[in-house]
DNA sequence: ATTATAAGCTAACGAATGTTAGCTGTCAAG
DNA sequence: CTTGACAGCTAACATTCGTTAGCTTATAAT
């Protein structure tokens, strides 16, 4: 189901907007990517603005369908509960590790932000949806799970929003350091570990 | 000096292409903005891509006298020995924050940092330049600062490295918060005070 | 006074761009 | 078997692109 030409077209038009931007693509680039002449693309699409639309649309649901799956809401971080209480920083390292290294090899995750990072300053659509995934919902995530964490007794009391910042920020500098330079990764893992482990020393409660 | 149609060819391309990038901007939209016509433009640069890397040469430039002014090379801290010693937590925060807001505000280093995050993944050098301007010589000027403060007895013993990663990646983290979102800015330099005051008490040396 | 240079202009070019028109073949529905 | 929709194709279009040629004018040097 997934080889039709309408999904192809989006896709290859994509993997070509993540590097060269909206005005670096002719619309031959993306035919000749799926195969076919430049006109036949307009069976599928009415105009090359239109291809791009639909690329935004089909990135805005999936993300709402993945905020929806890790219940990122904010709202109730309970269903979570066993996930965390009884983690061991190994784990909590191992579970930045999985996100950190999906953020960064993930074709599509991939493809998507740098299509957002090329194009933030034209389209405020595009800014919108970097800031929102890459800032403000990944810090309510880890400050709500930091709450959670006060919460439960898991960690001393304090500023959970303070906590997320100096938590995220990073790995999220490690991820851009890393971004289309692969041999730097294996140095950003060490640091991105060391960092995990400090962070739990530093706020794990020490009275129990 | 600073009138000659020459340069202010540069700035307004500058200009332009740090929003639409190099294919999104014409040699009229900059001829226009210059206040000339397009064949104009030809009698100071024999090409578009001649006046794109005119500016890449004259920011190569400028980024290295600065890094001289501002002898961020890692080799010999002790001149600014004097600066940081007797520092307290508000100087410290005013630093930052000037350091901050001008990466925010200061209308050519804005332009150039939009260039170079729009152009990336087109071009290397433009990515090389990014990493090293925003990563690599941050990251060594912050190594370089605490390795001296723990050296000097302000901080207490630790990984200076770490601490880098630690101190810079909120603060660039915030910087790209704001970034075309100037109505962000009160709430992150109050998170910026917070990260300093909370960086400074958990470093500086408990036993003197 | 003459000349040379620099920097602007208009006109124009060839190439490339996004898009439309209209033809052909495939294939499932009636 | 016929039909109609779908999805590819070629040809062509108007527009825009980067760039060149060649003219004019002002300024500075000889």
């Amino acid at each position: 189901m997934k080889g039709d030409t309408k999904t192809i077209i989006l896709d290859e038009a994509l993997s070509l907007f993540a590097v060269k931007g909206y005005d670096g693509v002719t619309v031959q680039d993306i035919a000749r990517a799926v195969g076919i002449k430049a006109p036949s693309l307009y069976k599928h699409y009415k105009s090359k603005q239109d291809i791009f639309d639909a690329i935004l649309i089909e990135t805005e649901n999936r993300y709402k369908k993945q905020v929806l799956s890790m219940n990122m809401n904010g709202s109730e971080p309970e269903k979570d509960k066993d996930l965390f209480l009884g983690i061991t920083e190994e784990d909590l390292y191992e579970k930045v590790k999985g996100l950190f290294l999906y953020y960064l090899h993930d074709e599509y995750a991939v493809k998507i932000r740098r299509m957002m990072t090329i194009g933030q300053y034209q389209n405020e659509r595009l800014s919108d949806l970097y800031k929102k995934q890459y800032i403000d919902d990944a810090l309510l995530y880890q400050k709500t799970l930091f709450q959670f964490f006060i919460y439960s007794g898991v960690f001393e009391s304090g500023d959970p929003q303070m906590m997320a910042i100096q938590f995220y920020a990073p790995i999220y500098l490690l991820m851009i350091n890393c971004d289309n330079r692969s041999e730097r990764e294996k140095e950003s893992l060490a640091f991105l570990k060391e960092h995990v482990r400090q962070f739990g020393q530093l706020y794990s409660n020490k009275e129990k």
